[in-house]
DNA sequence: GGAGTTATCTACAACGCTTGTTGAAAAACA
DNA sequence: TGTTTTTCAACAAGCGTTGTAGATAACTCC
């Protein structure tokens, strides 16, 4: 996601208005790694602007991932999750206890579908969710491992 | 998924009651490969009982899953799908154009995370979607290729 | 800097998917 | 068949999200 101010530029040049509301936003997005959801935003955002609606959030955050500054994740966790990183390419490490969302900085591109497998279907991407514990939820031993198998 | 009556005698024997709908629901339920959503067996279901509620499709979808015959995904299309292949590990091809969904029967063993980068999370287990256009929605040329990038 | 134009704001209600509640009905077991 | 217990259908409510409204603020052009 580019900075505050970068953002304040490219909203104006695609014909969008710049309102303390959306600066809030931005400002809260920067350097936000927790992948938050529109709700989560919101809370940050209302300790400096109590009277922002949960709407207005929705719509700017809507507005960044058409611009293609933040992602728009559906990892299964309940609710829409934000992610500013769309540099680095990159994965997510799920929590399956706290729904915790990381980024996992990796490209994998050994990914190759079977001849046949892919159904007749024309593949672009593959997202992989990388589920399990995250440092808070674990019990005391740790071991780690990485058998590549099914879903959910 | 088992066969409807190997369901039924599962049914019985952990304490579930075996009712008509619920068997309707495992013939609905039985090959099916489009991974429908609770709306889509209930559709099915209902052309064979009129009256069969969706929250008993639910009800009878979450008893499936938690005894393991079916499998629940949240692929990014706005509501759970079902999916009877257990036995088979694999992945998911997503349409992006229709939300169609099918099975990419293939394990990816060499899904390694660099080291470091799973920054402290016990990694269990790996859900790839991959995402693309479906043989129903792929304009006249095709081409194929599987860049395994950045998420959605 | 000010008036007009246009997008955005908040508040509120409604949406789609899913789940809780209820009394009625049906399955299991004797 | 009678008794117990689960499940049923119908309804309403929950959740995250999106639509609608008039009021408000940002941008443009003078």
């Amino acid at each position: 996601m580019k900075t505050p101010e970068e953002l304040t530029e490219l909203f104006r040049s695609t014909g969008r208005k710049v309102t303390a509301q959306r600066q809030c936003i931005f400002r809260v997005l920067q350097g936000d790694v927790t992948h938050p959801s529109a709700e989560a935003v919101h809370a940050v955002a209302s300790r400096e602007m109590e009277t922002i609606s949960l709407k207005t959030v929705y719509q700017t955050l809507y507005d960044l991932a058409e611009l293609g500054e933040i992602l728009s994740l559906d990892v299964g966790t309940g609710m829409t999750r934000f992610d500013p990183n769309v540099d680095d390419p990159h994965h997510h490490l799920v929590c399956r206890e706290c729904g915790r969302v990381r980024d996992l900085v990796a490209a994998f591109p050994e990914l190759q579908i079977p001849k046949g497998a892919e159904l007749g279907f024309q593949v672009g991407s593959a997202e992989i969710v990388f589920r399990g514990l995250c440092p808070e939820c674990q019990p005391a031993t740790r071991t780690r491992r990485v058998p590549a198998r099914a879903a959910k």
